[in-house]
DNA sequence: TTTGATGTACGAAGAATGTCGTAGATTAAT
DNA sequence: ATTAATCTACGACATTCTTCGTACATCAAA
């Protein structure tokens, strides 16, 4: 069951979807239109079609629909990184870490998070 | 002078010429076809494409041409990596990071070696 | 109740990608 | 010297994404 990976649209409007909940699809082209104007019939359009391949969901018991992401910010994370690590990084996890380290700051707060991690995950290994 | 991100199949054939360093089509064809067979012509056209956009030079002295990377693997990655980053987690470096080690086995020595730069990031930031 | 705003549906069109086939040139093999 | 293999160039086509215009329905305001 495995699913193809969004387009850059599909998933800037996912976004918008998982971190505001289910909404209209006007409130999705106010919010993309806030970085790049475009017409509310493209947006519209989109989700339209995000519906017919279940991306997303729709409430259409009133007339304006409501929308909904039908498929886990978590999953789709994970599946981009994986295919970002293939493509790019010859799978290797830690080079991707690396990378992301030392190109973007990063504060103490995070970086002793992901330090407890890697001692969580050592510990694992040792028994 | 903002580069536009390749897309799979030129990322694909940019791997390769990374990893083998400049090559003729038929052999980036190979590879390739190792992976999904596809007609000769094809992997020839969409090079000669990314020739266009400037992803690729080649030498054309003898018959069978050359071709090279033109654009840096690493900026590539820090290209791809902001970009999933931006639309994925939300510009959160640990949030990636962590996901990325939480659903990928990671050897040790991979995880000394981050816990390594960590160490050196959170001293530089204490100065 | 007429007018204006807001919605959905739908069709059309342009651009990008990926796929090949075919033609014509050049090289290698027999 | 003919034939077969190998290249490049070029054009065509299917698909997908994105974009929007237009038509028609519904709701709200005057």
């Amino acid at each position: 069951m495995k699913q193809k990976k969004p387009t850059e649209g599909e998933l800037q409007i996912l976004k918008i979807l998982w971190e505001n909940g289910p909404q209209t699809v006007r409130y999705v082209n106010d919010e993309i239109s806030k970085i790049n104007e475009v017409g509310y019939t493209t947006t519209l359009k989109i989700m339209q079609i995000m519906s017919e391949k279940q991306l997303l969901s729709r409430n259409t018991s009133s007339r304006t629909h409501i929308y909904k992401a039908k498929i886990d910010q978590k999953d789709t994370q994970r599946h981009l990184l994986s295919s970002l690590m293939d493509v790019a990084f010859q799978g290797s996890t830690s080079s991707l870490v690396l990378h992301a380290l030392g190109n973007h700051s990063t504060s103490n707060e995070e970086l002793s998070e992901i330090k407890a991690l890697i001692e969580k995950l050592e510990n694992q290994s040792k028994k």
